[in-house]
DNA sequence: TCATTCAGTAAACAACTGTTCTCCGACTTT
DNA sequence: AAAGTCGGAGAACAGTTGTTTACTGAATGA
């Protein structure tokens, strides 16, 4: 058998590492959809023709790029929701929800070029990249869905709405992703600004949650 | 002085309607940036060189299609808020919800590539675009807010804060139309399963804002 | 050691791009 | 009726684009 760390396949790997980078870099300031095939390789250093050893499409590119910006990201939120489980009180409540705004700033912040091409492609033109990026988020919501089903707070809430909320949860923290990106990344009170409104908003959310059976409702 | 609806000015917002019109039909599959000059001319059946007695720039083009697709929204919208005013009550309230929620898929059924194409451009690789698109959403919000504070549920409420929430009603919205936009117009289930959901989340966000100054919240 | 695999190259392909120029001819003003 | 305005056509510009082809030479496995 052929062992998959050769000399051969890591070179392999590192140019394609390479597209991916230069291809993000690039990405920062156009579409996916008007990313030459030329400009990219050209930018990394090799030919032409030397893309298609790696992928098939821009699509394929793209698709790429989408796992490596959302992939990892599964992990750290089921961490960070596990840390909510079964605790309730608003004290609990708002430190989930630090938790979840700092994990986004923190993130954002690392890896800037990546977000923002998830923010451009998520309703651009190219459909698999799109169909990507949905697949991905659809899972986020998932696991915010079974975080929020471990808490008392939603005792009384069916599994097809928490889902529903758990999708407000995850349009909502992809705003306030967007929004970070509009501001330049040493921006520190605009910065604030927008983590102040996102807190606010997912106070408004927790507490619509818990009153929403309440009688006067 | 040179009185606008002569011949030539007719003649001349006819082409250009025209070029908005291709272009917003070609923007279906793609995005502006990858919206060709020769493409759109080609489309509408004028030389390229016709383009530029209409727009500077395809930016120009998608500028103007920006006031197209949200322009005439304002007016709508603040008639619909204009209709909580005052009110209190959560049967008034879902009343106010369910018109915001028809008004918004009214408006996706009957505008569809505009508010595809704002989806697809919001966050797109063209600056004055993205610009425009702000700005629209920033009054919308402007007017979400203003409708807000005419309701007791919003007595305790700072101007800022209802600010806040203005934009997640509008983002929230937005979403919505995004979400609509990727189910096919006449699968009718689909439809009314997304609009269910939006109905739901913006009656989560109407609970937590009237019991979010309660004493357990 | 020798044959094989395969990432990357170079060149050629036909087609396409945005922009500028000069010109025409229908509308508009005087 | 003459003079002027100006939307649009047509051609030329110097590039660019994605894709395929035959090839080289180093890493690989027997």
């Amino acid at each position: 058998m052929s062992h998959s760390s050769g000399v051969r396949q890591v070179q392999k790997q590192q140019t394609r590492q390479a597209l991916l980078d230069a291809g993000l870099r690039l990405l920062e300031h156009q579409n996916l959809s008007s990313l030459g095939l030329r400009e990219l390789t050209r930018e990394v250093g090799v030919s032409p023709a030397a893309f298609y050893r790696h992928f098939p499409d821009m699509a394929g590119l793209g698709v790429a790029l989408v796992g490596e910006a959302l992939g990892s990201l599964h992990a750290t939120i089921r961490a960070v929701l596990a840390q909510g489980a079964g605790a309730a009180g608003s004290a609990q409540n708002d430190a989930l929800i630090e938790a979840s705004v700092a994990l986004t700033a923190d993130y954002v912040a690392d890896h800037r070029p990546h977000i923002r091409f998830i923010a451009r492609e998520r309703h651009g033109g190219v459909g698999p990249v799109r169909a990507a990026i949905a697949a991905e988020l659809d899972r986020f919501a998932d696991e915010v869905a079974a975080g929020l089903a471990t808490q008392p707070d939603s005792a009384r809430w069916s599994a097809a709405d928490l889902h529903v909320l758990a999708q407000l949860y995850v349009d909502h923290m992809v705003a306030t992703a967007a929004a970070l990106l509009e501001v330049p990344p040493d921006d520190r009170a605009g910065h604030e600004r927008i983590l102040a409104a996102a807190r606010l908003r997912m106070r408004v959310i927790a507490v619509g949650r818990r009153h929403f059976f309440d009688a006067d409702a």
